[in-house]
DNA sequence: TACATTTGTATCGTTCACGATTTAATCTCT
DNA sequence: AGAGATTAAATCGTGAACGATACAAATGTA
């Protein structure tokens, strides 16, 4: 990274990638995620709540790596598709606590074979298992470095 | 991948993780954006302008894989700044050609510390240069094959 | 108990991202 | 030359992201 002048050029950078490769893999999941009738970042939110059926916004929030101005409007468009509900705690009044419904909870069979076809729709690519091993680890760690500074 | 259940955990993905870092390390650009006045799209255009002073709406969208769904507005505000100038191409008048103006090709000195200060910033951190490198060449791979299948 | 501080959501405005569609220019092929 | 196909931008509507701000509930502290 001596030189100013090539680091200016988005190949050198590592952002954009990063920036690019997010959206193409998130068009990857669309035609899937349409047949269920949600968007990517609502289905972060259901696996979020299949594991535990019962958060509030922060601990979503804090999986997702959101914030209340992202997920206020997003959980209330999941909630007018009754795919959740939102109610405040009563323990503390402060926090809203999202709760899965029956229509919500059953999407979850539809998208266990989500993996599986995106997992396929690689299958024939020249990346080996160990270097999307290796890469996964790499990303993780940055994630984690990231999610510090933030 | 034996195990569905298993595999729909955020963690065991790699889209969340690039989704996130994606946002994450966009995030740390945009204090040192703020100082030029853009956003971080607004930057990945320029930087292919300070390359070729004057490219195709398509030949940008090529570079950034975006549509002019997703540019027209952007350079639009790009023209509002005075950053960019939009002429309709004389040879072929369906396309628009874009130029850098004074001011737009003004802001490259000014651009030219920021990879430095993107990469003093992640300085004391544990990711080795050759883990980057590795990383970095299996993100391009990657987005190699994403790029082809859109 | 009062009062400042922190915390959890919500709201607002701006910018992106993108599928679907439209329009006009260019190309192709006969 | 003319008809159909292709290409380049633009437009529209929807859903995110996110900084800044507001507000009420909870917590800490004097």
């Amino acid at each position: 990274m001596s030189n100013k002048l090539a680091s200016l050029y988005l190949e050198n950078q590592l952002c954009f990638p990063l920036y690019a490769a997010s959206r193409l893999t998130t068009k990857i999941y669309t035609p899937f995620l349409n047949e269920l009738d949600i968007t990517y970042p609502q289905y972060l939110v259901l696996m979020i709540l299949w594991q535990h059926p019962e958060q509030s916004v922060n601990e979503i929030g804090k999986k997702l790596l959101l914030e209340s101005n992202t997920l206020t409007p997003l959980l209330k468009r999941m909630e007018q598709k009754n795919l959740i509900q939102r109610t405040r705690s009563k323990s503390d009044e402060r926090s809203v606590v999202i709760t899965l419904t029956e229509n919500g909870l059953s999407l979850r069979e539809k998208a266990l074979s989500i993996p599986e076809k995106i997992a396929d729709s690689f299958q024939d690519e020249s990346i080996s298992k160990e270097e999307v091993v290796s890469f996964k680890q790499t990303l993780d760690k940055l994630l984690g470095i990231l999610a510090e500074k933030a």
